[in-house]
Formats: structure tokens, C-alpha cells, sequence
RNA sequence: GGCGCCGUCGCCAAGUGGUAAGGCAGAGGUCUGCAAAACCUCCAUCCGGCGGUUCGAAUCCGCCCGGCGCCUCCA
């Protein structure tokens, strides 16, 4: 079994074999930076988190780079109202995407390369393009890619660029700028003066200006697998469907007319959009959710991971409440799972032990399925049918071997969906009473402090419980499910407190 | 108009020619002072509709119905 991917540029499932294993370059789009990142951006990156999880875990050597956009006619835009530098302006949501991918336990790429700081390979390759030709300057002083010049046009989005619709997305018109052709796109756009009063523009020997949108991923990639490997050819290229055309269209364009080469990515990915209660999230719904929204909430990130990978990433997946208090609870699962196999002693290998099979057939059953196009909805089942049989073995007090540990941390390690619980503590049967004056009716706020907390209440119904005193017994149950613990009595009289918060 | 996707159990969702994974919810049970957790059993003879191809179709083809995306700067 090995790894296959979808690859847009041939809409085939193909065998992944990369061009100089087991190095694999990989780049991603990013962020636009003038915002916080919602939800849909994050479907987005967890695909590519789990791509580079998987890819990890397959042995594969992999330099991941994911771009910052931090120049766009929105940032300029928005600076100008703030009257600020654009670089001002995106700081800090540079350190809230940071943020929030750290939040979403998404592995962090190599290189954040930022588009500002590119600015010179950005010029060397419209130089390049306007030597070979196939960029032109307009009357407007812009530099724009000229289309006609490039005849693997639309091999990606496969679109008969006679068909194009202009205008057709209600985004844009047609004579916005000066351009031999409607399709041509630009390259490098003159400075205009909201430009210059944002310190968004740049000296260049075409005139000074600042960089249209799709250039900076094919300069900073060229720049960086270049200085890094001396390749021109990325192994995958990934982003949203949205993507797909014009910008990693035009990107394509700009790279093979510059380096030469028939391909600037090996293999292209992307992911389907995520809706928001059946549609798309835009400001004029007001139907945007970011990952600070989900945190403020108290979704964690496990939850939400699994909502995620318990769909396939090439179908569209609809936000709701429901699916999402669904996955929750699933995560809820498998971090207990987690928690109780983690403390479970493990006997020496044995292959004759009911572990051996079940950690077979999860380590096959998981390769096989995100080996299957990233599979993950396939995996995560595969999880989940591990966990119940262990579960039972488990119950059957038979130790687990260490095949089996393996085995599950594997897919720990890649999925990440497994939600621990805060704290868990040990009450005895025996536990004695504190003093009453440390008990306290307010739960502290320090996390081990609540578990003191909890520990000493929960010890005090250990009494309670001794003498039959169930009624008192029942109300600190609810006292501290009203705190956010769970209370596990065993038969022996002890219990197991867990911090759910 | 062009390119493309989807419609599978109450909800979510795999499966894309060989006779329906998994999750959540629900019902019953084991355990239990109670309550959880965990486990066991049950929960789609059927995959939007109608035709067709085939020994055999949720899976291929056609038509219809319904939902959705992209078509120049949105992940």
C-alpha cells in the first residue's frame, strides 16, 4: 500500500511519488493577514495538517512552507481607514493566526514567508517575464501576464478560456484595469497614492509599484526550494477549491513561463469549503466564525479536529450545531480512551495476545485509508472500532501489549482528535475528610487549584458515602457537576474525578 | 452560457460493480446505593425519482427532481 492523491491537475487519483524522495516540498497558501482566519480558512489548514502528518508518518522528509499575504488591495484598503502602515495593520493578525493554528494543535510550517519580504525575487521574476516577453507593461504603468503567450493556459482549472464569463462573479469589472486582454492578470500593479500612504509599494526597474496577488507564492516558492534544494518544482501545492482558478492558474503561468519547466507543482490539492448552516461564509450572511469564536465557546480543539477529518476533505462540510456537539462527544470518547490506555500497564510482546490482531488491524485498516487519498473520515472509524474492542480488553483486565501502544499513539499522533480530560485525580475508598474549613463553596480558578478543590469535596463524600449518607453524598455530586467534574464511582468505594472544563 | 460537485439510517458521514464502515442521538441490558464511564444487544433488505446496461448497481449510462461551488485577486 502507498500513498495516492487527488491531483487537480489531472483530476486522477495518483500514485504519490515525489521528485527526489524523500524529500518533499510542500506549499501551501495562507492567510490574507488584514483579519482574523475563520473557520473555513482552518478546514483548510487542518487538511494540510493532516497531509503533513501523514506524509511525516510515511517517512517522508518533508520542508512545508505556508505563506503570509500581508500586501492586498484589502489590507491597503483597510490601513488607509486606520491610517496606518500596512504593516502595522497585519501584525497583529499575523500573532492571532499564529494563535490560533497553535490552539487547533496544527504542526507549524517550516517558513511563514511574508510577501513584503519578497519583494526582490518578486521583481526578478516579472523582469524575467517582461525579457522573455510574455509580461508587458500597460498604459497604466502595471505589468500584466499577456495570456495569449502561454498556451498551457487553463490546464489546471481546465476552463475553455474563451468560455470565461467576464465579470460573472459580480466581483470585479472587466475595464478595471489596462490590460491587452481581459484574462491577462497582473503582475505588478503601479503605485497609486492610498498605496504609497500605506508604505505599500516598491522601487522596481518596471516602475515602482507593488506586487498583484498571485506572484508572491511563485516567487517566495522559486526563492526558497531554490536556496534549499537548487529545484524548481514544487512536490504539492495545496489551497482551497476557490484557488484553483485564477490564482494557482496565473501562478502556474508565471512559474513554468519563467523557470522553463512543464511543471511548477508535481501535484496539486485542494480542499473543499466549509459552510456555515448551508452557506458559505461571507460578511454579507454575517455567518463568519472564526477559531477565536470556537474558543470563546469552549470547543476544544480535539472537537473539532474530528468534525473535521470526519469528513473527507474534498467534500463540503456544513458547520451546525449539531454536527459539531455530535463530534464533541466523540472526541470526548476517545480522550478517555486515551487517558486510560496511556495509565494502562503493558505486558511484553506477545503475539498471541487479542492485542496483537487489534493493533494489526488498526495500523493497516489507518495506512490503508489515508493512503487512499487522506481518507480521513475512513481512519477515524478505524479509531474508533480500535477503541471499543480495547476497550473491552481493557475491561477484561488483559494488559496491552506494546504493539498495541504503538499502534494507537500512531494514530494519536496524526489524527490529534482525542480530547483529555483537564485533570483527573484518584479518590480513595478510604479518603478522609479535610478540614472543613479548606473545603470552600467557590471553585478556585487556578486548574490545580479546582482539582484540590474537587479532591477535598470528593473526600468528604467518600465519608459521607462510609457512614450511608447518600443524600449528602448525592448533593456534592451535583455540587461538582455544577463545577464541571465528573464523579466515577468504582464497587471498592473509590472514585475517579475528572475535570471536564 | 462554461467548468465541476453533491443527494446513503433521526442528524453527520465512508463506501463508487459483488450484495450497506464509523460517529452522534435513541431503545433494552451488564455493572451500580445513586450517577457516570465502559461494554453487550437492537437501530437503512436499502442508498432522491424513473428507465437502461449487467449474472449482479448505492456504485456504470440516460433523463428528471433537489442542493451547492467556481467563472480574475475569497481557504
Amino acid at each position: 500500500m502507498a500513498l495516492a492523491l487527488y491531483n487537480t491537475l489531472t483530476r486522477r487519483i495518483e500514485p504519490f511519488q515525489p521528485l527526489a524522495p524523500p524529500r518533499v516540498t510542500l506549499y501551501s497558501c495562507g492567510p490574507t493577514v488584514y483579519n482574523f482566519a475563520h473557520v473555513g480558512n482552518f478546514r483548510t489548514f487542518l487538511f494540510v495538517d493532516l497531509l503533513r502528518r501523514w506524509l511525516e508518518a510515511s517517512g517522508y522528509d518533508v520542508f512545508h512552507i505556508m505563506n503570509l499575504t500581508d500586501v492586498d488591495d484589502k489590507i491597503i484598503k483597510a490601513a488607509g481607514e486606520r491610517r496606518t502602515s500596512i504593516d502595522d495593520l497585519v501584525k497583529p493578525f499575523i500573532d492571532a493566526f499564529f494563535e490560533d493554528r497553535d490552539y487547533l494543535r496544527i504542526v507549524p510550517a517550516h517558513v511563514y514567508p511574508r510577501a513584503t519580504e519578497f519583494v526582490e525575487p518578486m521583481i526578478r521574476l516579472v523582469q524575467g517575464l517582461l525579457d522573455k516577453g510574455v509580461a508587458y507593461r500597460g498604459e497604466d504603468g502595471s505589468v500584466y501576464f499577456g495570456i495569449a503567450r502561454f498556451p498551457a493556459y487553463g490546464r489546471l482549472s481546465q476552463l475553455d478560456t474563451r468560455e470565461l464569463k467576464i465579470g460573472a462573479s459580480g466581483r470585479t469589472s472587466a475595464d478595471e484595469y489596462d490590460k491587452d486582454n481581459a484574462q491577462d492578470f497582473v503582475l505588478w500593479k503601479a503605485a497609486r497614492p492610498e498605496d504609497e500612504a500605506v508604505s505599500a509599494a516598491w522601487d522596481a526597474p518596471f516602475g515602482r509599484g507593488r506586487p498583484g496577488w498571485h506572484l508572491e507564492c511563485s516567487a517566495m516558492a522559486l526563492e526558497l526550494i531554490g536556496q534549499r534544494y537548487q529545484t524548481q518544482v514544487l512536490d504539492i501545492h495545496t489551497g482551497g477549491v476557490d484557488l484553483i482558478f485564477p490564482h494557482h492558474e496565473d501562478e502556474i503561468a508565471q512559474s513554468c513561463a519563467f523557470t522553463g519547466q512543464d511543471l511548477f507543482a508535481k501535484y496539486w490539492l485542494h480542499g473543499e469549503f466549509l459552510n456555515i448552516r448551508g452557506s458559505k461564509m461571507s460578511k454579507r450572511f454575517g455567518n463568519i466564525t472564526t477559531a477565536r469564536d470556537l474558543k470563546a465557546d469552549g470547543v476544544e480543539p480535539a472537537g473539532f479536529r474530528l468534525l473535521v477529518f470526519q469528513t473527507h476533505y474534498r467534500q463540503q462540510l456544513d458547520l451546525t450545531d449539531e454536527a459539531l456537539t455530535a463530534a464533541r462527544e466523540g472526541a470526548r470518547r476517545l480522550g478517555d480512551f486515551a487517558d486510560r490506555f496511556d495509565t494502562a500497564s503493558v505486558t511484553k510482546p506477545d503475539p498471541t495476545s487479542p492485542w496483537a490482531g487489534l493493533a494489526a488491524t488498526l495500523a493497516n485498516e489507518f495506512a490503508a485509508a489515508l493512503d487512499d487519498d487522506l481518507n480521513a473520515p475512513r481512519a477515524v472509524a478505524a479509531a474508533f472500532e480500535f477503541v471499543r474492542e480495547a476497550n473491552r480488553l481493557l475491561d477484561e483486565r488483559i494488559a496491552p501489549t506494546p504493539a498495541a501502544k504503538t499502534a494507537w499513539d500512531a494514530v494519536d499522533r496524526v489524527l490529534a482528535v482525542a480530547h483529555r480530560a483537564q485533570a483527573r485525580a484518584e479518590i480513595a475508598a478510604s479518603a478522609l475528610d479535610a478540614d472543613p474549613a479548606a473545603l470552600g463553596d467557590q471553585v478556585p480558578e487556578d486548574p490545580a487549584a479546582r482539582l484540590g478543590w474537587a479532591s477535598r469535596w470528593s473526600a468528604r463524600r467518600a465519608t459521607a458515602k462510609r457512614s450511608r449518607d447518600f443524600a449528602l453524598a448525592d448533593q456534592i455530586r451535583v455540587r461538582l457537576k455544577e463545577a464541571g467534574f465528573e464523579l466515577r464511582d468504582r464497587r471498592d468505594g473509590s472514585a475517579e474525578l475528572v475535570d471536564r472544563r
